[in-house]
DNA sequence: TTTGTTACTTGATAATTATCAAGGTAACAA
DNA sequence: TTGTTACCTTGATAATTATCAAGTAACAAA
């Protein structure tokens, strides 16, 4: 199941791609190795091509607070070459055998260059990264957990556009519950009580929501919230 | 007191800023106006010359949520005319009487597409307030609201460089409170907390904190965090 | 001056969420 | 098969935080 989020490479026309492919080259991570760590210097962007990679800060007490999970598809650090002094803003680990292909931020950065095009439209990359961020931090300061749980099922429902009222959990609930900063317990119980209201049914990583606004009113938020992209 | 936050009009040339000036033209808002809403299209980014803009979102009970107070010097939306579609992400209106200076997005994508340095630059600022974006982030799954409170204290004494371990709250306490995603109330009890256990001297909106160690150990958070900008 | 308005504080109480502890389940390797 | 491990769930309890209510202080408008 590829992770399809767009990404600055798919910017590039066939000539460019074939020119950043001929600088490129392979790295093979086994289970439990580390890709970078938080404050490294950014010199490379990584496209996954097999396995996973976990971007992840570490909080206070040392356990690991998950970002983002990238599978297959999946283009890492895209943002952290263009930063000042240019370091990974995060770590990065493999939980199992992960194949990569790197870009050195050099050669990306030549093609930027040369095609001004290509700039702007990674600019507009860059703009709408930063809209999903400001949303993203909307979300967190919503009061309650229940809410920011909502808010995220109708993120990726519009993301997704599954069939019929359907999304797929992306990660594991523990990573889920990182990301919405809740505990796993909090989430278990927060879901079970939707499941016993009937307003979501669960069935392994896929949920069905019978009515959205439904599902909203539980919780105080207005059902526009699930409406096709307006921002996003 | 001017606010200083860098911004993407003091990467341009003398030139440049000519060019830009000689196309910009003068907004002046009074009390209680919008300047934009939530949605609009985004045609132009404006910089306060007198006055007050506050940067906020609804919330789903009507209230609003202050992301930033923009005074003299604040550049209003300079994300916003890189997005598609082309949107202010959040509202805009002003409390009191205010001069903004407007520059339209063609004039600036104008000189973005003419000089590739330029673009090459704004690609890095851009990609620095992501970062920030994502610090911020970080901040909001912090687990608790005392350590969201010292996050903000060492984010704003690295950026400020008072004299001494002092730093100035730049808001209001009840926009610092949405900020942090609390109650005002919880936030003042928070800092009574603080000051009662001598780890934070209050005096108006300026806070001392006379040992960063002592103030990290009370809420469990490694002193690093108010070293001088790791990333920042 | 008074009057209103807003920010801020404080207290009492209720709701939310975390923590701790224990068990269940599924995947997987030996 | 048996461990082993990680994920998930559930329960009991404690801590955190919000809500409601009231009061103070600061300040602008009349």
């Amino acid at each position: 199941m590829p992770s399809n989020t767009p990404n600055i490479l798919q910017l590039l026309n066939q000539a460019q791609k074939s020119t950043l492919d001929a600088q490129s080259y392979q790295l093979t991570l086994d289970a439990g190795e580390c890709l970078f760590e938080k404050g490294d210097s950014a010199e490379a962007i990584y496209m996954v091509n097999t396995g996973k990679v976990t971007l992840y800060r570490l909080m206070p007490n040392g356990e690991e607070k998950v970002f983002k999970v990238f599978l297959s598809g999946g283009l890492i650090a895209e943002m952290a070459i263009f930063m000042t002094p240019r370091c990974y803003p995060m770590s990065a680990h493999v939980d199992q055998k992960t194949r990569l292909t790197c870009y050195s931020h050099e050669s990306i950065n030549e093609l930027l260059i040369s095609d001004s095009d290509l700039a702007m439209n990674v600019l507009g990359f860059m703009g709408n990264r930063i809209g999903q961020l400001m949303n993203s931090l909307d979300m967190l300061t919503q009061v309650n957990a229940s809410q920011r749980l909502v808010m995220y099922f109708a993120d990726i429902y519009r993301k997704q556009q599954q069939q019929g009222n359907k999304l797929i959990l992306p990660n594991t609930k523990k990573v889920l519950a990182t990301q919405l900063g809740i505990t796993p317990e909090t989430l278990s119980r927060l879901l079970n009580k939707l499941k016993f209201s009937g307003l979501i049914n669960e069935s392994g990583s896929s949920i069905t929501v019978p009515s959205f606004s439904l599902l909203c009113d539980e919780v105080n938020l207005v059902p526009s919230i699930f409406k096709p992209t307006i921002n996003s």
